[in-house]
DNA sequence: GCCTTATGTTCAC
DNA sequence: TGAACCTAAGGCT
């Protein structure tokens, strides 16, 4: 489940695990197989993340890691039993160990290479050095639509297309709607609500965005999980009726990604 | 068992 | 704009 909030979840554990001892690191699948070699039975100073990187930082260098749309980390407890399939990384320490799949990014950096990549980064709204006023800079600089400035990580950082989606939604806002035409004031309402939603997720381990007066509960209707293992306004909700009015969600393509939004509740 | 889809990014054209 | 990356889950047969 890949969105910042997944990312900042899989650093505190690893800090827990790993944090502060030596581990063993392995690349059983080979492709990471020089840089294991060289970190194995280094100490893991610390994990962290930067929207939907995460960063293992070691006294020689640190290791990046996006996880893309397919990657992902697996536990295992002590002893170790055989890696299976694909495992680009394992760390193994006192408490258990980890094998990492399918990731887009699993590689050594040094620190000049890490400032850089975070330098491209904009603010993550779960981070506590982040600036709000720094994504809005670049958002008043733009004519593009608010909806493909909040999937932009240049923009700032940790936001997919269910934050996204559900955001917006939350906030009534047409999709289409040029981020600079929302003003400062609206952006800062949308910043605080997605620095408190991620915060929920990352606490609870899933995308929970649905008020509870508008819960299914509520509403008198039975309950339901997304398949994201969460709950959702209109992420991936096509056609069925929006949680509030009734009316079915729409859907549209925007460059690549699924755009959801209910044409009534966000008309703007 | 096969096909589609996906919470993401980069690169080639 | 489309393909590639490379994995899992769900829906369908």
């Amino acid at each position: 489940m890949p969105e910042g909030h997944a990312l900042h979840r899989l650093a505190r554990r690893h800090d827990e695990q790993f944090g502060g001892h030596p581990v063993r690191v392995s690349s059983p699948q080979g492709r990471f197989a020089a840089a294991a070699a060289e970190l194995d039975g280094a100490v893991l100073e610390r994990a962290e993340a930067h929207g939907k990187h995460l960063f293992h930082v070691y006294a020689a260098g640190t290791v990046h890691v996006h996880l893309g749309l397919y990657g992902a980390f697996t536990e295992f407890p002590l002893p170790a039993e055989e890696p299976r399939g694909q495992v680009r990384m394992r760390l193994v320490g006192p408490r258990g160990g980890t094998d990492l799949r399918g990731p887009i990014a699993c590689e050594l950096l040094t620190q000049d290479e890490v400032d850089s990549l975070r330098g491209r980064l904009g603010p993550d709204p779960l981070r506590a050095d982040a600036d709000p006023e720094q994504a809005w800079q670049r958002i008043q600089r733009s004519r593009t639509s608010i909806a493909a400035l909040l999937m932009d990580q240049k923009v700032l950082a940790g936001v997919g297309n269910v934050y996204r989606a559900e955001v917006l939604f939350r906030h009534g806002i047409p999709p289409h709607t040029p981020g600079r035409e929302l003003g400062e004031q609206l952006w800062k309402l949308i910043w605080d609500d997605l620095v408190e939603l991620m915060a929920d997720g990352v606490r609870v381990g899933r995308i929970d965005t649905v008020r509870p007066e508008h819960e299914p509960e509520a509403m008198g209707r039975p309950a339901r999980e997304d398949r994201h293992g969460g709950e959702v306004y209109v992420y991936r909700r096509a056609g069925a009726p929006c949680l509030v009015c009734g009316t079915p969600v729409s859907t549209e393509e925007l460059s690549g990604r699924k755009l959801y939004w209910c044409p009534v509740c966000q008309a703007g």
